[in-house]
RNA sequence: GGGGGUGUGGCGCAAUUGGUUAGCGUACCAGACUGUCGAUCUGGAAGUUGCGGGUUCGAGUCCCGUCACCCUCGCCA
C-alpha cells in the first residue's frame, strides 16, 4: 500500500464523467461479474451506488485474472483510474454509466460464502429470510433507502423542535412498573432479588417530571416497549416522538405538532401541507363517520334515523320490526347514502353487508333508489309517506344505494365504520391528497362491556373545564377530556392531552375511576409527590414514528422502516431472541422457572441447532 | 387466547384419481467467449417435500397432532 494510508478516496456511486482521469481508491462489495474471455467487468457496490471495474487490455501483473476470480459479495479494495467510456459503451441507465475504473491493483479484504438470497432491488423471498439475514437485506438499495429517509425525517423533527427552543432529554429504560395500561416487559434486579424494573411503555411520567423540573419544553425520539400481542402495524418495541410543554393550552400543542408535520412533508416530500389541520370533536366524528379516526378522503357520512324520544326520527315510522325492536332497546338505527351505488352488483352489495356482519352486526338493510322508486330488501317497508321521509332523511337520490344498520350502539358503530370503508373502496371514493385531522374532546372515561369505567387516555388527562361540575357530581358519561388524537388518512398517528396539575382535581378524577387515595399514592407516588412541589400547567403529545414513516415513505410494512424488526410473535429471526438463559444467570437473579417449556426438540427453531441444551 | 392463509433444492414455482429415479426457472460452481452492464453458451453440484405420528403394497398428495411465519379479532390507559 504505497499510495495512500486511507482505505478509499471516493465512493463507488459518486463517480461521474467529470472525474475522468482521476486516480482513485475504492472499496465495496462485488455486485456482479461479466466475463467475456479477453475482457472482464466487475460491478462494485457501496452505499452510494455501483461502478464498473475493468482490467485494461495491456494490463500487467495479472489484474484481469484477479478480477475473474472474484465472487459475489467479496469485499475488495481497488486502485485505479477513472476513464471516460467510448460513446457506444456508455450506460445511460446508471448514474456512473459514463465512466469505468481501470484497475491496476486489487486487494481482497473479505471473502463471502454463497448468499441465502441475491442482493438486488427486486426480490421475491420470504420476509422471514430477509429478517434472518437482515444485514444482507440492508445492502439492497431500496431497503437502505428507507433508512436514508428515516435519517432525514429524524433530522427534520430535531431541527423544528430545537428551533422552537425544545430540550432533547433522554429518560430511563430501566424504570418502575405501573399497573395501568399495557403489559410491561420486566427486568429482574440482581442486587435486590424479588424486585423488578419495567421497560417503559412510554416516557409519560418522566416527561411530566421534566415539566415539574422547569425544563419547559421537552422532546425525545424515544423507544417504547409493550408486551402485547402484535398486529401488522405494531412492534413490541417502537419509536415515539414524545413532546411536552409547560404553560400551554391545546392550541399551542396542536400548532407545534402541525409545525413538525409541515416541516416533515416539506423536507421529505417537497409538499406543502395546508394548516391548520382540520379539527373534529370526538362526538362529531362518531356521529358523522362512526369512527374516532375517520379517513376524510372517504366522503361518505352516517345519518341518524332513530332520533330522540322527544323528536323521533323516520326509522320508527316504517313499521319495520327489526328497527322497532332495536329502537325499543335504545339502540342505533343509522344509514349511509352511497351516491351512484345503485350501479353496484348484488355481489358487491353482499360484500358490504358481509363487512357489517364481520364487524359483529346481524346484517344490513339496504335498498336501491330507481326511477320507479326503491327496490331491494328494505324497499317493502318504505311505503308512503313514511318511506319518502326516510329516504329524504338519508338524502337519497335516484341512482343511489342506501345502507342502514340497526343494532346496539357499540356494535352499530363498528359495523357502520366497516360499511363506510367497504363502500368507499367499492365506489373508489378514497383518493386525493393526504388528510390530516385532529380529533378533540375525547371522552374522559370509557365504559367497558362489563360496565366498568376507566380513563380513556390516562388518569392525568385534564377534563374540559365546562364538564368539571359534571365530574364533581359523579357523572362519567359525556365528560369530555382535553385529549386529542392526530389522524392521517384513517390511521391514528398519535395522541396527547393537557394534563391535570391541580391536586384536588386529580383526586376527583381518581375517585371517579374508583381509585382510592391510598391506591393512587402507591401506584403514582413519584408523580403525585412531585406535584406537591409546584407543578406547572402542562400538556404534550406523542407520535408513533414507525407508523408515520411507513406512510410517509410509502413503505409496504412498518417492518420496512425498522432496521431490525421483530416478527408478529415478537421474536427476532436474526438473534433468535427471546431465548433461554443459563441456569447460573437465573440463580444470580434469584429466579426459578415454575414450569419448563415443552420439549424444545420438536420445534423447528431448535431442529437445526447442533447442540441441544442439556 | 380465537379465526383465516402459507410451508417442496438457497430462492420462485411444478408434480394427473395416492403410483417410476420429485421436475422447471433462477441463483451458485466450473469451462468457453474482445465491450458487457438482468451478458451469452456448455456443463456441474444442490431435496429427510416444516416437524411428529397414522392409513396404505405404496404418501409431496389422504387423516390427526405440532411448529414457524403472514393477516385478522380480542388486547394495546
Amino acid at each position: 500500500m504505497s499510495r495512500s494510508a486511507s482505505w478509499r478516496t471516493h465512493a463507488c456511486g459518486e463517480l461521474r464523467g467529470g472525474d475522468a482521469g482521476a486516480e482513485v481508491v475504492l472499496c465495496g462489495w462485488v455486485a456482479n461479474r461479466r466475463d467475456h474471455g479477453a475482457v472482464a467487468f466487475v460491478d462494485l457496490r457501496d452505499r452510494r451506488g455501483l461502478i464498473q471495474l475493468v482490467a485494461d487490455e495491456d494490463a500487467s501483473g495479472g489484474i484481469d485474472q484477479a478480477l475473474r476470480k472474484l465472487h459475489p459479495e467479496y469485499v475488495i479494495q481497488v486502485y485505479g483510474r477513472v476513464r471516460l467510456r467510448d460513446e457506444a459503451n456508455r450506460n445511460p441507465e446508471r448514474p456512473t454509466g459514463d465512466v469505468e475504473v481501470v484497475v491496476d491493483k486489487l486487494v481482497t479484504l473479505s471473502r463471502a460464502e454463497r448468499l441465502p438470497f441475491e442482493i438486488q432491488d427486486e426480490l421475491d423471498v420470504p420476509e422471514i429470510l430477509r429478517l434472518e439475514y437482515r444485514y444482507l437485506d440492508l445492502r439492497r438499495p431500496p431497503v437502505r433507502r428507507m433508512f436514508e429517509l428515516r435519517t432525514q425525517a429524524n433530522h427534520s423533527i430535531r431541527s423544528t423542535l430545537i428551533e422552537n427552543d425544545f430540550l432533547e432529554i433522554e429518560t430511563p429504560l430501566l424504570t418502575r412498573s405501573t399497573p395501568e395500561g399495557a403489559r410491561d416487559y420486566l427486568v429482574p434486579s440482581r442486587s435486590r432479588p424479588g424486585s423488578w424494573y419495567a421497560l417503559p411503555q412510554s416516557p409519560q411520567v418522566f416527561k411530566q417530571l421534566c415539566m415539574v423540573g422547569g425544563l419547559d419544553k421537552y422532546f425525545q425520539i424515544a423507544r417504547c416497549l409493550r408486551d402485547e400481542d402484535l398486529r401488522a402495524d405494531r412492534q413490541p418495541e417502537f419509536t415515539q416522538l414524545d413532546m411536552e410543554m409547560s404553560f400551554v393550552e391545546e392550541d399551542e400543542v396542536l400548532q407545534l405538532v402541525e409545525r413538525v408535520m409541515v416541516a416533515l412533508y416539506s423536507d421529505l416530500r417537497g409538499e406543502e401541507l395546508p394548516t391548520p389541520f382540520e379539527r373534529l370533536p370526538h362526538a362529531e366524528a362518531i356521529a358523522r363517520y362512526a369512527s374516532d379516526k375517520p379517513d376524510l378522503r372517504n366522503p361518505l357520512e352516517v345519518v341518524d334515523l332513530a332520533g330522540s324520544p322527544e323528536q323521533p326520527g323516520p326509522a320508527g315510522q316504517l313499521g319495520f320490526g327489526v328497527f322497532d325492536t332495536v329502537l325499543a332497546k335504545g339502540g342505533w338505527v343509522r344509514g349511509i347514502r352511497l351516491p351512484g351505488g345503485a350501479e353496484l352488483s348484488r355481489k358487491q352489495i353482499d360484500s358490504i353487508e358481509q363487512a357489517a356482519k364481520d364487524a359483529g352486526a346481524g346484517g344490513a338493510a339496504w335498498c336501491k333508489i330507481g326511477a320507479d322508486g326503491p327496490t331491494g330488501p328494505l324497499s317493502r317497508f318504505l311505503k308512503e309517506p313514511s318511506g319518502a321521509a326516510f329516504i329524504e332523511a338519508l338524502g337519497g337520490q335516484v341512482g343511489d344505494l342506501l345502507v342502514t344498520l340497526a343494532d346496539a350502539p357499540r356494535r352499530a358503530l363498528v359495523a357502520l365504520d366497516a360499511v363506510r370503508r367497504r363502500a368507499g373502496e367499492l365506489l373508489d371514493l378514497v383518493q386525493g391528497p393526504d388528510r390530516l385531522l385532529w380529533i378533540t374532546e375525547f371522552p374522559l372515561f370509557e365504559e367497558f362491556d362489563d360496565g366498568v369505567w376507566a380513563p380513556a387516555h390516562h388518569p392525568f388527562t385534564a377534563p374540559v373545564s365546562a364538564d368539571i361540575p359534571l365530574l364533581q357530581k359523579g357523572v362519567k358519561e359525556g365528560v369530555r377530556s382535553r385529549a386529542y388524537d392526530l389522524v392521517l388518512n384513517g390511521v391514528e398517528l398519535g395522541s396527547g392531552s393537557i394534563r391535570i396539575h391541580d391536586r384536588e382535581l386529580q383526586q376527583s378524577v381518581f375517585s371517579a375511576i374508583g381509585l382510592d387515595p391510598a391506591e393512587a399514592q402507591r401506584r403514582f407516588h413519584h408523580l403525585l409527590e412531585a406535584f406537591r412541589f409546584g407543578a406547572p400547567p402542562h400538556g404534550g403529545f406523542a407520535i408513533g414514528l414507525d407508523r408515520l414513516y411507513c406512510l410517509l415513505f410509502g413503505a409496504d410494512s412498518i417492518r420496512d422502516v425498522i432496521a431490525f424488526p421483530k416478527t408478529a410473535t415478537g421474536s427476532c429471526p436474526l438473534t433468535e431472541a427471546p431465548a433461554p438463559v443459563d441456569e447460573e444467570q437465573l440463580q444470580e437473579l434469584g429466579l426459578a422457572l415454575s414450569a419448563l417449556p415443552s420439549d424444545p426438540s420438536t420445534s423447528q427453531a431448535e431442529a437445526g441447532t447442533a447442540s441441544q441444551p442439556s
